[in-house]
DNA sequence: CTGAAAGCGCTTACAG
DNA sequence: CTGAAAGCGCTTACAG
């Protein structure tokens, strides 16, 4: 492998000047030299070697993605489009990324310190460690969809109350009254908690409040037997938040014999392209996957860049997608 | 940030034996050392520089995934898929990965190098590349689904041909006579060739060849026209080479009033968790991608640990698996 | 079982 | 515009 110290005896230079060269700090090179080095470049494919420029520079260069969970996260559609576009607007960037999954939180800093990384973003559930990992990592770190409570955290979510909301608002007006809710981990102030209080609180103002039992707080194992809702005294539709989950109940549902929209109306959440594959095509709450990817990856390189830029929330938007799977009950 | 040179003042030792005990080389260390050093590690969460590790020792524990193509990738849900089952396996080896997405093959060393990584593994088209990648890079090369013709290549790949013999047997057992094909990049020798000429050489032998106009070398943009499919004289069934693709054509048609299977039956490839979401549930040939991820990463490991390993080609078997795509034309 | 020396390939900080 | 020196944090190879 060619290093700097080559190009240096071959070109009659000192490394610093051959290692200006490489980092394009022409102002201080002359244009001879420069030519001379980068032809030898180019000649032998030089390629810096980015570890000992890590060591001892203290910038590596590496991004890293932190995914709470366990097994192969990317498998979740969700997951892997949004992965898939950090890491690539990154690499644009110039850094390079790697994707690590964790179960415990003290695993981050190891994760991090390990190969020096000068940011990190973080998926999942992590608000309760959120600041014992910033005590312990003093780097740029931007977290997706937190609700901490913390008064500095550098966070890109989304309106999770409004797609409740509209979730709710589009029921109502679709004629359902009695309608039921689904999310995971409702305990803690996530964004299946907002999405709920979104929704509860539109239907509480219309008239016709969540019963208790019609809210699932719910792994996929827990999801409410969808025979329990042909019999007209169940809800008329429910509220899934995540269109996986939603289509996955719809299948079901069809295992039973039942129908959606005619036995139970489904509105799921993230509008994943294969929302629009199923039949009926599945009516969602919309979220931007790749805007969220471009703000995350841009708010953490402007961090990254000025390390004294305050914490900033950014929340982006959310829509309604109407499509096949709400049925019609105004007369 | 805490250093060895750190932990050897505190316990009164030299660097290298804390080195050492860092590297579990437990059996050249005294006892009380290893105590006395264990207990500072842990007490301030000593982390290896992996940077200068990679440096002094020339091994890096770094494997790059490599894709081809351009854009977000990983929204490919098999993408998705074997890139997470990769990367969790390799961390769980102890290994880091980075994912890297090249249209030039040209990239692929500068990527390989700047890192020093320890191996790679390498999904999409590079066969015309591999002998130029290889010699500029001697480390691990791992490559999935090549069909390059060079004697040593160390492959993991599934049996595409079978792939196709099954789709044409299963289409004529329902009683299909006409039949199509559409896939990708036809002419170079790939995936979709192999699957194509097992789909066709079936064909053949039960005395109904496919027709070359039934033959759709397709981008999606050049997907047949559904709607030619329904008069009679058109084939009465396809076998497209991705599910994805099938469930974009099925939507196709029914966005023109035509349904499957009634109008056209369709079988796909890859059999994606989607492929079990759709109406009518689609019929497809099945590879295992996680079985395909563990032995592409145990083989990259096992050539790592021992460079003078010959080369190695595994193919991985291919099921039908039937749903509801399909329509039985017999009596 | 232990450690002093040298070096991995680069950059920082300085002197000229 | 140029370069000699020192150092980043670790490991290799050796001597004891």
């Amino acid at each position: 492998m060619i290093t700097q110290k080559d190009i240096a005896r071959e070109a009659g230079v000192s490394v610093m000047t051959v290692s200006r060269v490489v980092n394009g700090q022409y102002k201080k090179v002359s244009r001879e030299n420069i030519e001379k080095i980068q032809s030898i470049i180019s000649r032998y494919g030089y390629v810096p070697n980015l570890s000992a420029r890590s060591l001892s520079s203290k910038s590596s260069g590496i991004v890293v993605l932190i995914i709470r969970g366990k097994g192969n996260r990317l498998m979740d559609p969700y997951n892997g489009a949004i992965v898939g576009y950090m890491s690539q607007f990154l690499q644009e960037a110039g850094y390079s990324t790697m994707v690590y999954t964790v179960l415990d939180y003290r695993d981050v800093t190891r994760r991090l310190r390990t190969w020096n990384a000068q940011g990190a973003i973080f998926f999942g559930m992590f608000d309760n460690e959120i600041e014992q990992i910033r005590e312990e990592n003093k780097i740029p770190l931007v977290f997706n969809d937190s609700y901490s409570t913390l008064r500095q955290v550098t966070n890109i979510g989304i309106d999770d109350f409004k797609g409740g909301q509209l979730a709710a608002r589009y029921l109502i007006g679709m004629g359902h009254r009695l309608v039921g809710f689904c999310g995971t981990s409702l305990s803690d102030n996530g964004v299946d908690r907002q999405r709920f209080l979104g929704f509860s609180s539109v239907l509480k103002e219309a008239g016709c409040p969540l019963s208790e039992e019609s809210v699932f707080d719910a792994d996929l194992e827990s999801l409410p037997p969808p025979d329990a809702y042909a019999d007209g005294r169940q809800p008329t539709a429910l509220f899934i938040t995540s269109d996986l989950k939603a289509i996955e109940f719809s299948l079901r549902m069809r295992s039973q014999g039942l129908h959606v929209p005619q036995d139970c109306s489904l509105i799921g959440f993230d509008d994943l392209p294969i929302a629009g594959f199923t039949t009926p095509p599945l009516t969602t709450i919309r979220q931007d996957i790749r805007q969220k990817a471009r703000y995350t990856v841009d708010t953490l390189l402007n961090h990254m860049a000025d390390s004294s830029r305050p914490s900033e929330r950014i929340v982006l938007d959310v829509s309604l997608v109407v499509r096949g799977s709400v049925a019609d009950l105004r007369t």
